[in-house]
RNA sequence: GGCGUCAUAGCCAAGUGGUAAGGCAAGGGUCUGCAAAACCCUGACUCCCCGGUUCAAAUCCGGGUGGCGCCU
């Protein structure tokens, strides 16, 4: 059976021009694990690999939606791993390349998410009991149905309080009732560069920079214009609602670089702390995050 | 030179006699259908220095140092 590459790690560290090299080497494919590049039209503010970057060579699950949709992991497992098998059954090496851990997660590991769909419904009730209540009400709620999930959230997590509220409400089944193995569905190996603290946040300062130069605010514009609500998913995105927040206030530019490169910063610490977890990673040294070494550590693993 | 004023964690800052709020930054962490989201945890053996008053001082008094302002 074949195996995976994973190139993932903090936003900023280069995984993209390796992830190309690689897939240069192994003739094969890239199959993006990035929760904003799926959107259309979002392209500076999310680094969304140019043409010219991409080497060539085939990057799937970008561009995948329209600006006003909605996408989440359930969406991108079932479609990446669609694509995974049929680059397996071609005999490829699937490179799967991005900093959103969750989605990586949910095309390793076989993940059941509670057995029940998002229902806009349920989610609508909650929040309305949510804004006349508090929080210390819907927690008390879960606490009632789903104790043990209860304990292990924070009152103040209202989206997984919800959640769970959601899960036992609509499939009858609570979420602590459902433990689901994490054992990986794939064999793979996966990368991540490791630069320095203080040398990953020159590289984001710099990038930021030139999203600014590339037009980051007129893309931003541009997307309002069009008539995407500014409380749409991809606008959450760092860089858009940094962007429209700052053009609302009348802040001038360098205010809003100054908040997107910290909202970048404080990104980049939460991947790293995810990916730390991930079973089989290994951090390469910035001098070391050649194709070649990867190639090295993937036959080594075969 | 004189007068006044301020001096608390990397930064902002509360506290004005009873044993150091808070915010930001930084670091650590959680993560099972919104994940570039959401959420949690951590910091001053000490309040510029020295001396004094007091059972007790960041808080009061005296001196020193430094910043700021005004005056000559």
């Amino acid at each position: 059976m074949g195996k995976l590459l994973i190139i993932c790690g903090a936003t900023a560290s280069g995984k993209t021009a390796l992830a190309v090299n690689c897939a240069q080497k192994l003739d094969t494919e890239i199959i993006s694990a990035d929760s904003q590049l799926i959107y259309k039209g979002l392209d500076i503010g999310t680094a969304k690999p140019t043409i010219s970057e991409r080497g060539g060579i085939i990057h799937h699950m970008i561009d995948i939606i329209e600006p006003w949709e909605g996408f989440s992991v359930f969406d991108y497992a079932e479609r990446a791993t669609a694509i995974v098998d049929k680059l397996l059954s071609e005999g490829k090496t699937p490179i799967i390349c991005g900093g959103t851990g969750f989605y990586i997660n949910s095309l390793l590991f076989d993940l059941a998410y509670g057995n029940a769909g998002a229902d806009k419904s349920i989610r609508e009730k909650y929040n309305r009991l949510l804004e006349e209540n508090g929080k210390k009400y819907i927690y008390g709620l879960l606490k009632q149905v789903d104790e043990e999930t209860a304990e292990k959230l924070h009152v103040n997590d209202t989206k997984r309080v919800i959640r769970a509220l959601e899960i036992y409400e609509a499939s009858g089944i609570k979420k602590s009732a459902q433990h689901d193995r994490l054992i990986p569905k794939y064999e793979y190996i996966a990368v991540a560069i490791n630069y320095p603290r203080e040398e990953l946040y020159r590289r984001i300062d710099r990038r930021v920079g030139e999203m600014f130069e590339r037009g980051l605010v007129d893309e931003v514009e541009n997307l309002l214009k069009r008539g995407i609500n500014e409380n749409c998913q991809c606008m959450q995105a760092i860089g858009y609602k940094e962007v429209v927040n700052c053009l609302k206030n009348g802040d001038n530019e360098s205010t809003m670089r100054d908040i997107i490169k910290l909202n970048t910063r404080h990104y980049a610490k939460r991947q790293i702390t995810f990916f730390k977890k991930l079973p089989n990673i290994h951090w390469l040294e910035p001098e070391c995050a050649t194709a070649e070494r990867i190639m090295e550590l993937f036959d080594g693993n075969r």
